[in-house]
RNA sequence: GGGCGCGUAGCUCAGUGGGAGAGCGCUCGCUUCACACGCGAGAGGUCGCUGGUUCGAGCCCAGCCGCGCCCACCA
C-alpha cells in the first residue's frame, strides 16, 4: 500500500484547523467531497500491486455495468455494499483489490447508437459493419467514462487504474479461446433449432431474455376435416399458423379420439394431409381436446414434431412477415395482418365454430419489448450439463455460499433444469464468432483458416457468453499472471437477483472449467430497490430516483449509509428517511469530533487513557461495536451494520460519553492530558469503526487528527481489543443513564423549570462512581440531610428522594409517584405468579427463574424506597 | 401450476421462545458554551385471522385471508 500524502503532524498546521473546525459548524459534502476523492486517487490506495495468493488477500470483482449506462439505484445499493466490504478488509491490512471495468453490453448499446443515427437521419445498414462498429467506440470515448466518475462521487474504491473492458483485446482473446475450446470439447455446436425470435432487435435471444406478459387474445376454435370421413376441432389464438401445422395431436387416453389416432386430417385453407397423433403433452381437458401442432412456430409442438418425426413447416420470417411457404395471398403480410385474413378465409370456409376471449401470457423480449416470434433457426449452442454438474456440486458443498440462503435453492433448481444456450446473436457490436464457412465446410478456431473462400460467421456471442469470464478473464487469463494468482479465486460476488442464472450461474460453470476454481467464495444477493410508493423504480414509469442527484442532495456518505440501512434480504421500498438519518450521522459526527478536536489540550496524540468509569464504559462500548460491525459484515448483514453504527454514535458517545466528559474538559486548570489523550483515541477509533460506511466525513476528520498520519482508507487498524470490554462499567452506567432518564422524565411531567437544580438526596444502591454524573446529568443538588422527603422518584436500585426546596407541582408529582407504584405493584404481582406457577420454576431453565427472582427482589425494593 | 418471502406504532422497517423497539412524522419543553440538519421529555401497537405446541408464543406448527417476487410450454 502507498504511503500518502496526508496531515503532518505539524503542530502549526493546526492553528489553520482551528479556525477552520470554529467557523464550520455543518459537515459540506459538496466542499468536501471531490477534494477527498482527489487524494484517495491520487494515493494509489486502490491499485494494490499483485502479490501473494488469493488466500492472504481480498478481492472483488464489480458486476460491470453497461459501458455506456449511467448509475442507478441498482448500483449504488451494490457499491455501497461492496465498499463496505472492501474498506473493511482492506483496513483489516489484506492487500485489496476491487476490480473496475464495463461490459460491452450488445444489444443495449447497439441500440443506443442506432437510435443516435436515427437522429441523424441515417443507419448501421447505410454505413455498413465496420463503419458502424467504429461509431459504437466514438460512442464508448464519449460515454464510457460516465459511470466511472460517478461510481468515484459515490466513494467506491475500485481499481479505477486497472480498467477492463470486455471487448479489449486481452479479453477478447480469451472470450476467443474459451469458444474454441468448448467446441472442441463437443459442447458448442449449431443447430437448425427453434429460438426466442425477437422481431425487434432482429436476433435470436435466450431464454432467460424472454419475459412473459399477459394480453387479452381471442381464442378460435376451427374445425379440421378427416379423411375418410369426420372432422375434429381445434383451439388457436394465433389461426395464422394454421398454414404450418403439420399434424393434429390427442391424448392417448382420449377415447373421444381414440378411432381418430393414425388417420389423416385435412389442414384448412392449405389442404395439407398431416397425421392424426397421440401424445401424453395433450390436456384432454383443455378446448376440445385436441391439439394443432405447428413445429415451426411453437416450442411445445417443435419438441412434440421432433419427438414424432414430422415436418417442420416456416412461414413466418425473422422480419416478422409471412414468407412464401405461407402461399398466397399471405405472403409478405406482417403475421397480424395475415391472420385477419386466415380468419376471413377460414370463416368463408364456415370452419371457425366459435370463438371466445382468452386471457394469456405471451412471450416478450426482454430487450426490444417486442412479443417473440418462435421460429426455427440455425443458431450456435452450448450444451449446458456437463458445466452444471460440479456447479451444482459446488454450491451443494458450500465451496460457493449463497445468500441469503433462500437464493441458494433457487439456483440448485434452476442448474438441476438447466437448457442449452442459445449463444449467438444477430448483432454487429460484441465478440464475432470464429467460425468461418466455406460450401459445406465449418471451421472453427482462434486464427481464421488457410486458403481462399472462406468466409466469416457475421454473428456476435451474447454479452453473457463473456460476461461469464469476468472474474477471471479480466485478470489477464489465459495467461498465469501475479494478479490472476493474487486475486483469483475472489472473495464475494454481491449482485442483484435478476442476474444469478443470467450471469451468476455461468460464471460459477466457467470459473470451474477454466480456471479450475470456483470464481467466489460468497454470493451476496442484494435487495431491489422500489420506489418509495412500492412500484417499480423505472424511467419509463416516472418513479426512478437518481443517486447522483441523492448524494448532491445529502451527500454520499448519507446515500451510502441510507442505501445500506435499507437493505434487507427481499426487496425493500427507496426511504428518504433512511437517507436522512445518514446525513445527520455525518453532521453529527462532524460535530462531536469538533467538540473533541477543539476541546483537548494542545500537543496530545490519541491513546487509551482511561480515568473514570465512563471513560472504561466507552472504551468498553466501542469494542462492543467493532465486534458488531464484524458480526454483522461476515453475515452480510448491511443495515444491522449501518443502524448499530448510527446507535453508538447516537445513543452512546454523543448522548452520553460526550455529555459526561464535559465538566472535566471545560475545567481549564486541571490536568487534561489523559482526557484529552483518550477522548481522540476514542474518536479515532469511532472514525475506523465508521469509515466503512461513512468514508468521507471519517476522512476528513482524521485529516485534524493529531498525529493522524495519511489516509484513514489506508490505515491498518486494529481488531477488537478483549481487555478493554469491561461488563462491571457497562453495568454502572446502564444503570445511571436509566436513573438520568427517570429523573428527567419526572422533571418534565412535575413542571421543575429547565434550568433549576432540584435539591434530593439518594436512596438507592450502585451509584458509587456515577452518582455526580447523574447528579449533574438530572440536574440535582444533592445533600446528605434535608429532612423528609417531599416526593420520590424511583431509580434501578432505589429511589431518590426530593427535599423541601424545589420549585414543582407536588399534586402532579404525587399522581406520577401513584402511577409508578401501580406499575411497580402491577410487576411484582406478575412475578409473583410466575414463580408461584410450578411449571414455570419446574420447566424454565435455571437461570430465568433465577433472573426473575432478581427482578422481583429489585422491585420490592424499589416499592419500599417509593 | 411450482417455489421463495412478507403482513409488528400514522409511514418505512428491526425484533425468531421469557419484561413490545428504531428512524421519520406527531405533541410538549429548551437560544444547556460540538451540533436547532440540535437537546430533553412524551403520546401512539388486541404484533393479519383462527386453532395448536409450550410453564410461557410477535417469535415454533397447521389452516385461512391479504400482498410481493421468481420459475414454468395449457393450445
Amino acid at each position: 500500500m502507498a504511503a500518502t500524502s496526508g496531515f503532518a503532524p505539524d503542530r502549526r498546521l493546526r492553528l489553520v484547523s482551528r479556525e477552520t473546525l470554529e467557523s464550520r459548524k455543518r459537515f459540506e459534502p459538496s466542499e468536501v467531497e471531490p477534494r477527498i476523492v482527489r487524494r484517495w486517487l491520487e494515493s494509489g490506495l486502490f491499485s494494490p500491486e499483485p502479490a501473494g495468493t488469493a488466500a492472504d488477500n481480498y478481492s472483488i470483482a464489480v458486476p460491470p455495468p453497461n459501458v455506456t449506462g449511467s448509475l442507478h439505484m441498482g448500483h449504488a445499493l451494490n457499491g455501497s455494499v461492496q465498499d463496505v466490504l472492501i474498506r473493511y478488509h482492506r483496513m483489516r491490512g489484506l492487500r485489496t483489490k476491487w476490480i473496475f471495468g464495463t461490459d460491452h453490453a450488445g444489444i443495449a448499446t447497439q441500440t443506443k447508437v442506432e437510435q443516435a443515427l436515427a437522429a441523424e437521419g441515417t443507419s448501421k445498414e447505410e454505413l455498413g459493419r465496420e463503419r458502424f462498429i467504429e461509431r459504437v467506440w466514438e460512442w464508448r470515448a464519449e460515454h464510457g467514462s460516465t459511470i466511472r466518475d460517478q461510481f468515484q462521487r459515490l466513494g467506491a474504491s475500485l481499481d479505477y487504474r486497472d480498467e477492463r473492458f470486455t471487448l479489449d483485446e486481452d479479453y477478447a482473446a480469451a472470450v476467443m479461446k474459451v469458444f474454441v475450446d468448448l467446441y472442441e470439447k463437443g459442447l458448442i455446436y449449431r443447430d437448425r433449432y427453434l429460438v426466442n425470435w425477437d422481431p425487434g432487435s432482429r436476433s435470436a435471444i435466450s431464454d432467460l431474455e424472454v419475459v412473459q406478459e399477459e394480453v387479452q387474445d381471442v381464442l378460435y376454435h376451427v374445425r379440421y376435416d378427416v379423411e375418410g370421413g369426420g372432422e375434429v376441432t381445434v383451439a388457436t389464438v394465433r389461426p395464422e399458423t394454421i398454414l404450418a401445422d403439420t399434424a393434429v395431436a390427442v391424448h392417448p387416453g382420449d377415447e373421444r379420439y381414440a378411432d381418430l389416432v393414425g388417420r389423416t386430417a385435412v389442414i384448412p385453407l392449405v389442404n395439407r394431409p398431416v397425421p392424426v397423433i397421440a401424445d401424453e403433452y395433450v390436456k384432454p381437458d383443455f378446448g376440445s381436446g385436441a391439439l394443432k401442432i405447428t413445429p415451426g412456430h411453437d416450442p411445445n409442438d417443435f419438441d412434440i414434431g421432433r419427438k414424432h418425426g414430422l415436418a417442420e413447416i416456416s412461414v413466418i420470417g425473422e422480419d416478422g412477415r409471412m414468407n412464401e411457404a405461407a402461399g398466397e395471398p399471405y405472403a409478405g403480410l406482417p403475421a397480424l395482418e395475415a391472420r385477419a385474413h386466415v380468419v376471413e378465409a377460414l370463416e368463408a370456409e364456415g370452419r371457425i365454430v366459435a370463438r371466445e376471449p382468452h386471457h394469456h401470457e405471451v412471450p416478450v423480449s426482454h430487450r426490444s419489448g417486442e412479443r417473440i416470434e418462435p421460429l426455427i433457426s440455425l443458431q450456435w449452442f452450448m450444451r449446458m450439463d456437463e458445466l452444471a454438474a460440479p456447479a451444482i456440486d459446488a454450491v451443494r458443498d458450500g465451496r460457493v455460499r449463497i445468500h441469503p440462503e433462500g437464493q441458494r435453492q433457487v439456483y440448485l433448481d434452476w442448474m438441476d433444469n438447466i437448457r442449452p444456450w442459445c449463444v449467438s446473436r444477430q448483432l454487429w457490436w460484441g465478440h464475432q464468432l470464429p467460425v468461418w464457412y466455406r460450401g459445406e465446410e465449418t471451421y472453427v478456431g482462434l486464427e481464421a483458416p488457410e486458403g481462399e473462400g472462406w468466409t466469416r460467421d457475421p454473428d456476435v456471442l451474447d454479452t453473457w457468453f463473456s460476461s461469464a469470464l469476468w472474474p477471471f478473464a479480466t485478470l489477464g487469463w489465459p495467461r498465469d499472471t501475479p494478479a490472476l494468482q493474487a486475486f483469483y479465486p475472489t472473495d464475494v460476488l454481491s449482485t442483484a437477483r435478476d442476474i444469478l442464472f443470467l450471469w451468476v450461474a455461468r460464471m460459477i460453470m466457467m470459473g470451474l472449467e477454466f480456471a479450475g476454481q470456483v470464481p467466489f467464495h460468497d454470493v451476496y444477493v442484494h435487495s431491489v430497490i422500489q420506489a418509495p410508493d412500492g412500484r417499480r423504480m423505472s424511467k419509463s414509469l416516472g418513479t426512478g430516483i437518481d443517486p447522483v442527484d441523492e448524494i448532491e442532495r445529502h451527500g454520499a456518505d448519507a446515500v451510502r449509509f441510507g442505501l445500506l440501512a435499507m437493505s434487507s434480504s427481499q426487496d425493500v421500498r427507496y426511504s428518504p428517511a433512511k437517507v436522512e438519518q445518514g446525513q445527520q450521522l455525518a453532521n453529527k459526527l462532524w460535530n462531536a469530533s469538533r467538540f473533541a478536536l477543539l476541546g483537548v489540550q494542545e500537543d496530545v496524540d490519541p491513546a487509551p487513557r482511561p480515568e473514570t468509569v465512563e471513560d472504561r464504559w466507552i472504551l468498553s462500548r466501542v469494542q462492543r461495536t467493532k465486534r458488531m460491525m464484524a458480526d454483522c459484515l461476515t453475515e452480510f448483514d448491511f443495515s444491522h451494520a449501518a443502524l448499530g453504527l448510527y446507535d453508538f454514535v447516537y445513543g452512546e458517545l454523543c448522548d452520553w460519553y460526550l455529555e459526561m466528559v464535559k465538566p472535566r474538559l471545560y475545567d481549564e486548570g486541571a490536568d487534561r492530558e489523559a482526557l484529552s489523550a483518550h477522548l481522540l483515541f476514542v474518536l479515532a477509533e469511532t472514525l475506523e469503526l465508521a469509515h466503512p460506511v461513512i468514508p468521507f466525513v471519517t476522512e476528513e476528520i482524521w485529516s485534524y487528527l493529531p498525529g493522524a498520519e495519511g489516509l484513514l482508507a489506508g490505515r491498518a487498524v486494529e481488531g477488537l481489543e478483549p481487555a478493554w470490554i469491561d461488563e462491571e462499567a457497562e453495568a454502572q452506567v446502564q444503570r445511571a443513564m436509566d436513573a438520568v432518564r427517570a429523573l428527567r422524565g419526572w422533571r418534565d411531567s412535575v413542571g421543575v423549570r429547565p434550568g433549576e437544580a432540584v435539591p434530593a438526596r439518594l436512596a438507592a444502591e450502585g451509584y458509587e462512581d456515577t452518582l455526580e454524573q447523574v447528579a449533574r446529568l438530572a440536574r440535582l443538588d444533592l445533600r446528605q440531610d434535608g429532612g423528609d422527603p417531599v416526593a420520590s422518584v424511583a431509580v434501578p436500585g432505589g429511589a431518590v428522594e426530593i427535599l423541601a426546596g424545589g420549585a414543582f407541582d407536588p399534586a402532579e408529582a404525587d399522581r406520577r409517584l401513584d402511577k409508578r407504584r401501580a406499575e411497580v405493584e402491577r410487576e411484582i404481582a406478575r412475578g409473583e405468579g410466575k414463580l408461584a406457577n410450578e411449571g414455570f420454576v419446574g420447566k424454565a431453565p435455571a437461570e430465568v427463574v433465577e433472573a426473575e427472582r432478581a427482578k422481583l427482589e429489585r422491585l420490592r425494593r424499589e416499592l419500599a424506597e417509593l
